[in-house]
DNA sequence: ATAAGACTATACTCACGAGTATATTTAGCC
DNA sequence: GGCTAAATATACTCGTGAGTATAGTCTTAT
């Protein structure tokens, strides 16, 4: 506690006190201590959805996982819907960053398309893929039904721009981009399916084979 | 009634009498009947499981579907899971036929792939795709499980011994079977996720341009 | 006709799990 | 040192849905 003050006071000297309380305040640390403890809860529950299924974890189930009551997760997030949704983001995020980031790169559209399969890969072998691939309209209202599907699209539309790109800068064979993107996306979410984290294989690994088999395809040449 | 029990003694005067009651005898018919009804409470159940999922569709759901009641439904399967169960093995069902028949051609892997390809893109796109495909172990008892396990190994070992075969015949490139086949099933499976039968796309169109993808790849020859 | 059995409906039980009302503790603040 | 708010727990409510006990109906066989 002590050191937590001093460091509060040493921050607040170096610059102009901010209009609300300094940063490294007890306050502060303890939003930031909330947020890693929200964290915390969404992680596990992806554990817990992927481990037995959404239907099948009780937010107790949850809540024991954390050592903890059912209450208290209600304290970091609305509803068991809600759960469910943030693992999506969560998992999302890293995907669409990958996305975007490679949308202004101006290498040829074959090295950023793999560039996004490997993130891709990433995403859905870590503990929120599950819920990114399950996350489907039926457990979800509407309303986060939708917003789900614009997420979704937004990497397919993603994919499709490049797998286009690719057919105009001459990097990628002309095809279907519609039926292209929907093939890649199958093979990589059914990663979560039968991935497990046992040292084995990781991710990239996975996802190298992937680009090459989807660059050279089965046909010999 | 009447023309039923005419056909009953005709069937039966052309050939001696069988030692139970004669086919077509109206307990024959009934017996018909009864897995008639079977089946389509099935193939009901499996539609109303891809519409809503499996855990928001209750058997009162089915029943109704059925212009009928719970017990009704109870009087053709055991209980829900069996029913999750009947609906995965109706699709399966096709896919092993279609591997089963290709594992005796001589025809070129390649080939016997393409063909076990496109039958796999009908049973995804029927009614039972969802279920196939969703029929996830947290829905199911462990020997159910393991069931299900075991059949979906069978089409994946299918999968991997053509691809296998295709890089000894020179039909197709050496690559490693195990990731091929998991890419393979991916893309496919993942039809029943985006597979609307609106008319504007059949399966065997789907499969085609999947077929040819996953041959050529993406890279210009 | 009537007994036997197949089929279907009515009207329940019962467990489980999402979500909450309320109390209690803990930590920062003046 | 007491006040306030955040964090956590105890102990509920309440709906839903799987599965069933029981009874009625309809068909076929004798």
């Amino acid at each position: 506690m002590a050191s937590r003050s001093a460091r509060s006071r040493k921050a607040a000297s170096a610059l102009p006190d901010p209009p609300g309380p300094s940063l490294w305040s007890p306050v502060h640390l303890r939003v930031r201590d909330r947020e890693r403890k929200r964290d915390a809860v969404i992680r596990t529950a992806a554990r817990e959805f992927r481990a037995r299924g959404y239907h099948n974890t009780s937010l107790d189930d949850i809540a024991t996982a954390l050592n903890v009551t059912k209450p208290t997760v209600y304290h970091y997030v609305q509803n068991k819907e809600q759960l469910l949704f943030e693992c999506f983001r969560a998992g999302l995020r890293q995907i669409m960053e990958a996305v975007e980031q490679v949308a202004e790169s101006k290498a040829p559209a074959r090295e950023r398309l793999a560039l996004v399969m490997s993130r891709y890969a990433q995403a859905i072998a870590s503990d929120f893929g599950w819920c990114m691939v399950q996350a489907e309209n039926q457990d979800l209202s509407p309303a986060m039904s939708r917003k789900i599907k614009a997420l979704k699209s937004e990497i397919d539309q993603g994919l499709r721009r490049l797998i286009q790109q690719g057919g105009s800068d001459g990097s990628l064979r002309r095809c279907d981009p519609k039926m292209a993107a929907f093939a890649i996306a199958g093979a990589f979410n059914w990663i979560a399916h039968w991935y497990r984290d046992d040292g084995k294989l990781d991710a990239t690994d996975v996802a190298d084979k992937f680009v090459e088999l989807f660059a050279l395809g089965l046909d010999p040449r």
